[in-house]
DNA sequence: TTATTTTTTTACCGAGCGGTACAAAAATGC
DNA sequence: GCATTTTTGTACCGCTCGGTAAAAAAATAA
């Protein structure tokens, strides 16, 4: 952390950080990685493409930047659901949210970690690995969370954590796809609805589930 | 229908349509559109620009006809699936062929659909709103299967056959976005599983889904 | 004031993009 | 043979891409 304990010396920056990264997230989130062009950028930034280098790096590094903005901000809420006290409030409440990103007015539609380079070009393969592990990350998070459930007599003790997570992680990089093209909020809490019948009851036994 | 009933006039193409079609499909598939350059798909095609223009009409020309061959060729099983006597044998096929698919050892990973042009740059935007029209084409033949169904008795008079076939396609784009990230085919083949543990048997009634 | 530091502005770089003009090459028709 | 038709190979077009050099501008330090 730095602290600006004293002014800085030379001429101050004449924009905001945060409010530009905000304003770059949107054009990644519309346009993903390879499709938002620098000038997009620096145009929706309101800053020139030497401000924004000496700001933010190259392309890739503002594109992180804008990645650890969005889980801070827009998907925010996964974080706060998986604190739920039960299983079953965890993914309802991680459903819910998710929707309700994915459907955002104020943003473009779907996620940018799905949509933001899912499959691209050649220079954007780091970009696109990054994107992999960051939902790989949110798939392990939630694995964990309930093993835990397991453990607390939240979730059957032959329930697959694994597969739950990933079924639910599944459906909602699913609704990011359906919100990119146009799903509205009702239909994805229908799917959401539904994908919510297959969570298993507490005492209940699922004879094709196994395992850890 | 052209019928080739005389020999051609002028040098004849010295390569098969087909098989430049089908290795274009690879390039897209693996890139996007956005992602493939002419130079790799020309690459790839062993052709030179100009045939690839002769034979296909520019970039877009070439990826509609290559989403044609798409259809026909590898995601063929859709169209099989949805001639199963019971909804529960078309979802099950339906899901057991996307996952092959989508972790098919002859091509890239994932579903050629959702990851062509999931989000993209103003130079693509006619192509992405192409791959959701294709996209909402599978969910419609989806969704009149089911209403099909419902006619027959084979599925609850009360069940939403709009609900459960965006169900199923949500599941299906998020097994595409999983599989593009490196999931398994025996990983998909769980959640796809525990998918299907919500699908409705058919004398039941099911209290939250009304409707049509 | 003058020196120093940092940001802004303008202009530009080489590379790659999608797309095409043009002429040589290879077939058929006569 | 020779004209005609189509495809091939080469070389190129204007444009946009991500990224940067260089100098003017705006602040602090002395």
């Amino acid at each position: 952390m730095k602290l600006k304990n004293t002014k800085a010396l030379g001429r101050p920056r004449s924009f905001d950080t945060a409010r530009a990264l905000d304003r770059a997230l949107l054009v990644f989130w519309r346009k993903g990685y390879e499709g938002a062009s620098l000038s997009d950028l620096t145009a929706a930034m309101r800053i020139n493409r030497p401000s924004l280098y000496a700001a933010f790096g190259d392309k890739q590094s503002l594109f992180r930047k804008v990645l650890d903005r969005y889980a801070e901000g827009p998907a925010s809420h996964a974080h706060r659901a998986l604190e739920e006290r039960t299983s079953r409030a965890v993914v309802e409440r991680l459903l819910a949210g998710t929707v309700d990103l994915l459907t955002g007015p104020d943003h473009p539609p779907g996620c940018l970690l799905v949509q933001g380079a899912l499959a691209c070009g050649n220079g954007a393969g780091a970009t696109r690995r990054e994107l992999i592990a960051r939902r790989d990350a949110g798939e392990t998070a939630l694995r964990l969370r309930l093993q835990r459930a397991k453990a607390q007599g939240d979730l059957p003790r032959d329930a697959n954590s694994a597969s739950l997570a990933g079924y639910i992680v599944t459906v909602i990089h699913g609704m990011s796809v359906q919100a990119a093209g146009g799903a509205t909020r009702e239909e994805l809490r229908r799917v959401a609805a539904i994908a919510l019948q297959s969570w298993p009851t507490p005492g209940e036994s699922h004879k094709k589930q196994l395992g850890t």
